[in-house]
DNA sequence: CTGCGTGCAAAAACTTTGCAACAAT
DNA sequence: ATTGTTGCAAAGTTTTTGCACGCAG
């Protein structure tokens, strides 16, 4: 693993838990870890594999449930049937504007949306540990391609 | 159906698309449009069911993406494997807070969140349909029955 | 009539689990 | 040695589909 941040939050974790840390699993988290973006299961075992092709997606799911118990990762559901799991640690907490129309998915972050939603949480009794939130629409790029009806610049 | 507004939008998706008005899509649509909350597939046929025990879960399956692509509902997905379905039209737009510990959901609404979320969205150039956002926690009750166990140190 | 809609069962897609062999401590 | 871990395949879940029959327009 390269960042030794993360390294000592999951070697905490699993030596609190009596967790062994296995060939398999280094492979897993270090693929995990290295890749930005959203990946599904899927995704992942195919970059495992490229490794070692004896590795199993049932280890791949086990792994993710252990990333996901120590905050090392997010999980994200975006609308198809998959589950889809995020770097967690040493990047800022974001949230996605997705276009519904090319599938795009683009970052942001805005600390006054998440200053108002612990104001919200916390007039309501909730002590947030985590949140998620999705924008959808058309981005840039597709709105010019639908540009069939008339509309106005702002 | 009770409500006349959202008859009118599903008799003009269903004359637009030659879509026919059968008994079941009445029975499910009345039970969901009734249906306060967030109904997953099975919660809503065991409804329909009880009004008519040989509806298949299938046309629930289907009715409930003529719902979605009509915009009369929207689909949620809050973790647990099921989508969950909420009615769409006739409510504020809001957002869900979570408890992670007992499963219950608030929900709120948020102007001053809705219009950075739209600012943000229009600086990258995206024109936003729709959005979610949950917010991950304890409430109160469940925050009050941890409170025994002892915090670990980070 | 014509074609969309329905129920049923089979099939998909995604995830979890039981188990015997295996590896880390 | 002991105990957690893995791969495999079987089993679960949730959702979709193919088909022949039925019903709305």
């Amino acid at each position: 693993m390269t960042d030794p941040f993360k390294d000592q939050v999951l070697a905490r974790f699993m030596a609190q838990r009596g967790l062994k840390s296995t060939r398999q699993r280094g492979l897993i988290i270090d693929a995990f870890l290295q890749t930005p973006g959203h990946l599904s299961v899927e995704d992942l075992w195919a970059k495992v594999r490229a490794l070692d092709p004896k590795v199993s997606v049932a280890t791949v799911y086990r792994t993710m449930k252990l990333l996901l118990d120590c905050g090392l990762a997010h999980a994200r559901n975006f609308g198809d049937g998959q589950t889809r799991y995020e770097a967690a640690v040493g990047k800022h907490h974001h949230d996605h504007l997705i276009c519904t129309s090319c599938g795009s998915i683009l970052e942001f972050e805005n600390d006054r949306i998440e200053a108002l939603q612990d104001a919200v949480a916390s007039r309501h009794g909730f002590r947030v540990t985590s949140h998620k939130m999705e924008l959808y629409g058309l981005c840039r790029s597709c709105q010019g391609q639908l540009e069939s009806s008339a509309e106005e610049e702002r």
